[in-house]
DNA sequence: TCAATAGTTTAGAATGGTTTTAAATTCTGA
DNA sequence: TCAGAATTTAAAACCATTCTAAACTATTGA
C-alpha cells in the first residue's frame, strides 16, 4: 500500500531509468523510509554519510528525473530552496515557518470547493494548498 | 474601494516609512495601476524606464519593508524568483505554468474546508491555494 | 537655522542554491 | 568485445538575492 515497488531496482525500471549505482543509492535513501520532504543538499549529505558517494550534480539530475517520472513531487515554498516530496498522492501541506519544516496533510481531510475555471483558458493541472503555521501566537501589533 | 490611500505619501506615512524619493517612486509604480504581481527586477526595470533611478538593492529593501508593513504580500511559487502581490486581501492564485504568470482568484469564490489543526501545535497564519494551470491539455503520455 | 543623529541609499562584493560544461566513465545491445 | 548512448562528475558559471560599508538625506531639538 505504501510500497508501490518492491525495491529500488524495480522502481527505476518502471521509470525507464538505467539502474546505476548512484540512482539506486538515492532511490533507497528516498523511498525506503516512508514519506519524506528532502532538499537536494540534504539528500547529498545523507548519501555521503551512508558511504554512497554521489556528486551534488547527480543528486539534482536524479531528483529532476524522478519528478519527471512521477516518483517525486517538487515543492517550492521558500525562495532559494526546493523540497522533494516522496508522497505523490493527492495531498497538501503544513509549513512550519519557524523551522521551515513540511508535514503532509492527508488529501481527504481537506477540501477545496468552488474553484473557478481559469480566466485565460487552459486546464487545471493541480491544486496546491499550503497551511502556514507559526509556532508561537504573537498576536497584537 | 480599490484605493486604500489617497496617494503614495499617505501610504508611506501609514507604514511609518520616511517618504524618500525612491520609496515614493516605487509606491506609485506599485499601487497606482490596480492589482499587480511583480518581481523585484521587473519593478527595477520599470523604475529606470520611468526616469526614476533606484538601485536594485533599494528595490529589494523597499519591497521587504512594504511586506512588513502589510502593503504587499510575497508569493513564492517557482524556485529562484519571488513575486510581490499588491493585493493583500484574502485571496488565492492561478499560476500559468507556461509563462509563469499569476492571476488573482477572488477570496470568496473559493473555499477550503476541514483544515485539521497542526499536529505539532502552533497557530495557522495563512492558507495559500495555488491552482496550477497549463495552457495546452497534453494528456496521455 | 543648524548641527547631531538616526534612517536611507548605493555600488560593488558576497552568498548560496541550482545549472551548465565538457571530459571521463559506465551501461547496453549486438 | 565493441561501439554508441547514457550517465556521472568536478569545476565553473549562473543569477536572484543579501550584505557591506561608505555616502547621503530626512528629522529633531536646541
Amino acid at each position: 500500500m505504501t510500497r508501490p515497488f518492491a525495491n529500488a531496482l524495480e522502481l527505476l525500471r518502471a521509470a525507464r531509468l538505467r539502474p546505476t549505482r548512484q540512482r539506486l543509492a538515492l532511490a533507497r535513501l528516498l523511498f525506503e523510509k516512508g514519506d519524506r520532504h528532502v532538499a537536494a543538499e540534504e539528500l547529498h549529505g545523507e548519501a555521503l554519510a551512508a558511504q554512497m558517494p554521489v556528486s551534488l550534480a547527480t543528486v539534482y539530475n536524479t531528483l529532476h528525473q524522478f519528478v519527471g517520472a512521477g516518483l517525486l513531487r517538487e515543492i517550492v515554498i521558500n525562495p532559494g530552496r526546493s523540497y522533494f516530496d516522496t508522497n505523490v498522492s493527492d495531498h497538501h501541506h503544513f509549513f512550519y515557518e519557524d523551522d521551515s519544516q513540511l508535514r503532509d496533510i492527508p488529501g481527504d481531510s481537506i477540501a477545496v470547493s468552488n474553484v473557478p475555471s481559469p480566466p485565460e483558458g487552459g486546464s487545471i493541472r493541480r491544486v496546491d494548498v499550503v497551511v502556514r503555521v507559526e509556532k508561537a501566537a504573537h498576536k497584537g501589533r
